[in-house]
DNA sequence: AAACCTGGAATGAATATTCATTCCAAACAA
DNA sequence: TTGTTTGGAATGAATATTCATTCCAGGTTT
């Protein structure tokens, strides 16, 4: 047992006195901007107000620090897509209650969001895809709230009969594009435009009603 | 005038007696993988074959062999949206055909196609982007083709009164995401696929029929 | 031969990691 | 209370490694 085993919320943070968690903010912010190899130690160190040796008392090495901030921040981004989430309710509300979350995260944690887009975009990032620990960090057994919904959808005949890849590249892919664009400055999220992308999101992947449909 | 400024079509390249060609596409192929700070110039070498001094017989630095190698990407890249590309068809048509494009091109240049993305993904793309070169590069007078389908589109009420960003998004987004899975082979891209991905595109931003409005 | 190329060793700057030392707050002793 | 001890935390200089770039002895082309 020793120290860089502790785990301790992510919440936590930034106050004097508590250098972990001014450790983790610091290269949070930097390898969001700057990537994992773009962002040296003594970087970390400075940003952190910091002595450098003092980060290998908290964590192992360079790539330790990185993975635990990611696991924690993958925890967080669940949290929020699944706070107050209802699984008993119509497939285009919980669709778009999840996707909301998405947008809520990336909105409130600018940072942390990009630095999960940094680490999906790394050699490790794409190993650990492929491994199917996407957005379930930890617990591959149980299935993805997102991929519930899709599969049920199917089922109703509601969701277009899509590969699940696919299904979620026309859900998260364009959520990805408009919270960066929002983090770069070049767009302004208010909610009704996070509202009418959504539509868009499931106008996307919704089966349309025929015209003989219609009564 | 030196070497470094002999632009060469990149499809000249592979073949031995090309140390040029064999740098660019080593370079494109490890930058893809471990972006441009995770590839060492000896990595580059080795992999092309090349002793690491001639690297700089060819280019002035790292910089600017990346620099040279995204600006050959971005106009190849154009170019295939471009190819067959027919401006007085209708909107709809020109959206599809402009958007199977960005398919081809990432089907076939798969590690352009990463290349690309870690290239936006870094700080200096942020900048370019900023900057509004995107899809652009060296000439931002002319619309891009995308943006004038939207602007057409739009005018003629065929297309939501999305933000332009969020069209993009909604449009290239999920694009993107298909191709890296394709990519990294966790999907397979068959014809039917792309072509049900681009309906779904379409749904995503054009306007619905109003009930009322079927005759 | 003269001009040019090439590979890879040499160089110095940057980086990750270690470690001997300092610092400090709490426990204890007077 | 006041001074002393002590153990872990913090530090940043020192070390080991990696990197971008330069150099040059030999090879190739013309």
């Amino acid at each position: 047992m020793n120290i860089h085993s502790k785990q301790k919320p992510l919440s936590t943070q930034g106050g004097t006195g508590n250098k972990r968690g001014q450790i983790i903010h610091a290269t949070i912010r930097l390898i969001s901007e700057y990537g994992f190899h773009g962002t040296p130690i003594s970087m970390i160190a400075q940003e952190a107000e910091v002595g450098a040796g003092t980060i290998y008392r908290y964590f192992k090495d360079k790539d330790a620090l990185v993975l635990e901030i990611f696991e924690q921040v993958n925890k967080d981004f669940t949290t929020t897509m699944l706070h107050e989430y209802d699984a008993d309710q119509p497939i285009q509300d919980r669709f778009i209650h999840l996707c909301w979350g998405i947008f809520r995260f990336g909105i409130q944690n600018p940072h942390e969001f990009k630095f999960m887009e940094q680490f999906y975009n790394s050699p490790y990032g794409t190993t650990l895809r492929r491994e199917k620990l996407f957005c379930n960090c930890g617990d591959s057994s149980q299935e993805l709230p997102l991929d519930k919904v899709f599969s049920t959808g199917q089922a109703q005949h509601l969701i277009k009969d899509l590969p699940l890849n696919a299904l979620i590249a026309h859900s998260i892919g364009p959520i990805v594009f408009l919270v960066k664009d929002s983090i770069a400055g070049l767009i302004q999220l208010d909610n009704s435009t996070i509202d009418s992308s959504l539509k868009a999101c499931w106008d996307a992947i919704s089966v349309k009603r025929q015209e003989s449909d219609i009564q």
